[in-house]
RNA sequence: UCCGCUGUAGCUCAAUGGUAGAGCAUUCGACUGUUAAUCGACAGGUUGCUGGUUCGAGUCCAGCCAGCGGAGCCA
């Protein structure tokens, strides 16, 4: 019977075959411990000199990590393995031997450039292997929670034929005789479609030439965008409040393994069930300037560093990197920060009636130094407000006519948000680096492999 | 685009301007319960590149290249 290590427990005391690779080998003259690994986990295989055939036991001695193999023997219960359960292995048959593998196996991650040459392997290692299996969860958890809500999956382009939000940097792809741009957002296109469903959700890569070299970006990232009619900003806040719950909750359910081979610490993911603190972004700078001045007295050499990039932007700008750190810092979970200043974000939102200066939008922030995995807005409904933004915004009418259209027949309150799922994963599993959260990233200086 | 840092063996890192070294990995050997096994041995180098200063440069200087972290921008 074929098995997998990830099932090998209802196997117990029966013989059985499982085809995997060599993750590594420990053991002595007469005894071996193969630790073998078949993509579902890794299973340590005893091999005993007095049990096996001689060539056997010198091939099992012999091959080297990563060689690709197929071992038979029985399954036993052993407290010693970390597994629960061990196989004694009867015989071992070689499908490929290796004997220079390149990369080492070793806890830490220390030269991340190194690995990353060799990704397509580095994937195989246990710390990759239980971050993407997490992604794996919490995009199927994604998937499933809209699923269930009733929204109607809707694929924007790829190719678009402009910016969306006019501030970012886009990728130019010759088209034809025309030039095309690679979405950053599937946002427009899904307003088109909560006109048309009610509820929808975009879900897809999206790109950014940004030329930005932090542990919180890539080029090539992939973001869920729900947007439904009729959803106001406290429903939009409520909508994203109830998504990431879902999604951390699933993934402390069901990946409980890998967050143990990650040695996450989950009491802050724990915290996400309650409700997460909701304050305006007038609120922030009185909480960042009280937490400004406690940390310049503190006395504390590295807080006081952190306390001169506190509001440095000024008090009507958009939050800086230090801001939203020292937010997650503050209140130990997510984050909502609603109605920034207008004038810094994006021309499809929405002004806020009770003080036009502000927008009708709101960002999460989570904790432990990950920042902004969530932003959102009710947009705007009105056909003449939105004229005077994209004209300020100085957004080129002829790619957004389309667009305009969608506010000239049948307008009606509208709002969502995008989350980006690498950080999401950034977060859940506590990796250093947004780029460990998908399986092949891509950054400025990054195209292989 | 700007600011800062790094580049030495396959990997991680040492080396006051004076003979380039260690641990791990590889290879060989020992070991019947190892958990990143341990122990012994062999092997492994144009110190990112180009030029300069010097009796002498891995080390100091200049330029270039590659990468890392951050700012801005953003998810």
């Amino acid at each position: 019977m074929t098995v997998t290590v990830r099932t090998l427990k209802d196997s117990v005391d029966h013989e059985v075959e499982l085809k995997g690779w060599m993750y590594n080998r420990r053991g002595s003259g007469k005894l071996l411990f193969l630790q073998v690994r078949d993509g579902t986990g890794i299973v340590q295989v005893v091999v005993n000199k007095k049990d096996v055939p001689e060539p056997v036991f010198e091939t099992a001695k012999r091959i080297g990590i990563e060689s690709s193999i197929i071992v038979r023997g029985r399954v036993t219960k052993d407290d010693r393995s970390a597994l629960g359960v061990e196989l004694q292995c009867s015989d071992l048959s070689v499908i490929q031997e290796v004997h220079d593998y390149p990369i080492q196996i070793t806890e830490d991650v220390p030269n991340i450039d190194k690995l990353l040459d060799k990704r397509h392997l580095w994937i195989r290692s246990r710390v990759p292997n239980a971050i993407l299996r997490v992604r794996s969860e919490v995009v199927q958890a994604i998937r499933d929670f809209y699923y269930q809500r009733g929204y109607v999956l809707f694929d924007a382009p790829m190719f678009t034929p402009a910016s969306c939000e006019g501030s970012s940097t886009l990728f130019e792809v010759p088209y034809f005789d025309a030039t095309a741009y690679l979405s950053q957002s599937g946002q427009l296109y899904g307003e088109a479609g909560a006109l048309a469903f009610g509820k929808v959700v975009v879900f897809g890569p999206t790109f950014r030439a940004e030329k930005s070299k932090t542990r919180r970006h890539l080029t090539e990232f992939w973001m869920v965008e729900p947007e439904v009619a009729f959803l106001e900003l406290d429903g939009v806040m409520d909508l994203a409040e109830q998504q990431i719950q879902y999604v951390v909750g699933r993934a402390l359910e069901r990946c409980a393994e890998e967050l143990k081979v990650l040695e996450r610490d989950t009491a802050i993911l724990q915290q996400v069930s309650k409700p997460f603190p909701r304050i305006s972004h007038a609120e922030a700078q009185v909480v960042l300037a009280k937490l400004k001045a406690e940390f310049a007295a503190s006395g504390n050499e590295e807080l006081q560093k952190l306390s001169n990039d506190i509001l440095k932007s000024g008090p009507d700008a958009d939050l800086g990197a230090a801001d939203e750190t020292v937010i997650g810092m503050h209140f130990k979970q997510c984050v909502m920060i609603h109605r920034y200043p207008r004038h810094v974000k994006a021309f499809y939102m929405k002004g806020d009636p009770a003080d036009p200066t502000k927008a009708l939008c709101v960002d999460v922030i989570a904790p432990e130094g990950v920042g902004e995995i969530v932003g959102g807005s009710q947009r705007e409904d009105s056909l003449d407000e939105l004229l005077k933004q994209i004209e300020h915004h100085k957004v080129p009418m002829e790619s957004v006519e389309w667009f305009v259209d969608l506010r000239r027949y049948g307008s009606v309150p509208h709002g969502g948000f995008g989350m980006g799922v690498e950080r999401c994963v950034q977060w859940i599993t506590g990796c250093q680096h947004v780029r460990e959260a998908i399986p092949f990233p891509r950054t400025i200086y990054r195209l292989n492999p």
